[in-house]
DNA sequence: ATTAAGGCATGAA
DNA sequence: GTTCATGCCTTAA
């Protein structure tokens, strides 16, 4: 029995993003399954059609390996890692320490 | 032992 | 059939 057809609300994801607190960042995968999705690649794809970049910090998404993203909506991988450090998150090669920054709900 | 880079798997648009 | 704001594994320095 294969459910081929999961349908997910981006408004879950961007709720779900909007309770990142300030210098801390959340994971594709975290997100994807937290709201019962087991698609990172979606998270990225709504989090790319994020319409308010102001209210949802969908710049505090980041991937497994704690990079940044390479085609950030919103000014590219300079906007995405500028958008952190101005949070005080420490980023080096387009990279920050998840065991640091990782935040849970 | 650690890290970087490339390749394959995955699921939905 | 193609395209990803991914993830995991393998391999090479």
């Amino acid at each position: 029995m294969a459910m081929t057809t999961q349908q997910i609300d981006p408004e879950l994801v961007y709720r779900l993003v909007r309770r990142i607190p300030s210098g801390r960042v959340m994971t594709y995968g975290y997100v994807a399954r937290l709201i019962g999705c087991n698609n990172p690649r979606l998270i990225g794809r709504i989090l790319h059609n994020n319409p308010t970049p102001e209210i949802t910090p969908c710049h505090r998404v980041v991937n497994s390996r704690g990079e940044v993203a390479t085609n950030f909506a919103f000014g590219g991988r300079a906007g995405h890692i500028e958008r952190l450090q101005a949070e005080g998150v420490v980023v080096k090669n387009g990279r920050l320490n998840l065991y640091r920054y990782l935040w849970l709900p």
